[in-house]
DNA sequence: GTATAAATAGAAATCATTTCTATTTATGAA
DNA sequence: TTCATAAATAGAAATGATTTCTATTTATAC
């Protein structure tokens, strides 16, 4: 199947109109193994489209991560980025603060934890944040 | 040992100088066992300080996290919240989005993921972000 | 085609956070 | 106690990523 068919398909399942200007957030997300910020992606996609709002670029990736599509990445200077992630089903990631690249890691302790809370605090846990930060084996070789 | 004299000794051993503000702060935070943002602590504390200015308050808690002091809160609104944590040593947070009190989770998987990610990534770990949102028993009663 | 809701552009607003500069203050030594 | 000095602070101002708003356009289902 060609990506950009995927990338109607994938809209389609979402309920989201399929219009250029996703599809073409989606290829450059897809294309891209490392996270991006909305700034960024926006930069890019005015390549090809002149008239693009970066409002209309937040808009998206953000309805993009509510459904699951793509994945929030945690930065200490605070500004949103994004991450299209292939893999399904829960898991965590290593990001590279560095050159941005994203490993899957599928190792979750956090079903212990909710043990934990549930035997001890007697909660409910609704979500967990999990994200390691590093350097990548290419990055760490240069510092 | 009076608490006051606690937190005046706390600020010494981190080289910082002992103000009434800073101590005033301390005591805000610790007696609350809930997350607060910047500006709330800043409300509380005008009660005692006419003169207090808003970026001393950020200025301070951000220095008393680096220093380990407090803990920063992740809050999906993006705004900053921070913690005080009496548990001394490495350990994550389980915290109520309704009421914002905090809970110390003892259970920490990152090893086992650092692991994982030596041995596939050969990258170097620097840090993690650990946070599992939920309800307290309290809160989850209400819903 | 056509109606309709969704998506978008572009400008403008928001607002938490940070920066800046002059002033004040805690501290350690004399 | 006094003094010198670096650290801390007030208050105003700037910042800048993100959000909101409104009019216009567009994808889609019938």
């Amino acid at each position: 199947m060609e990506k950009n068919t995927a990338y109607h398909t994938l809209l389609k399942n979402l309920g989201l109109k399929v219009t250029p200007k996703r599809l073409a957030l989606l290829s450059v997300l897809g294309e891209e193994h490392r996270y991006l910020s909305p700034e960024e992606v926006w930069k890019k996609l005015r390549r090809s489209f002149k008239n693009l709002g970066l409002p209309t670029v937040y808009r998206n990736m953000e309805e993009l991560e509510r459904h699951g599509v793509i994945s929030k990445v945690l930065h200490s200077n605070r500004q949103l980025y994004y991450y299209f992630c292939p893999k399904t089903g829960h898991h965590h990631h290593f990001v590279c603060l560095e050159c941005r690249i994203v490993e899957d890691i599928s190792v979750c302790a956090v079903r212990e934890m909710e043990k934990e809370i549930k035997r001890r605090v007697k909660g409910t846990v609704t979500s967990h944040i999990l994200q390691v930060n590093g350097l990548c084996s290419g990055c760490a070789g240069k510092q």
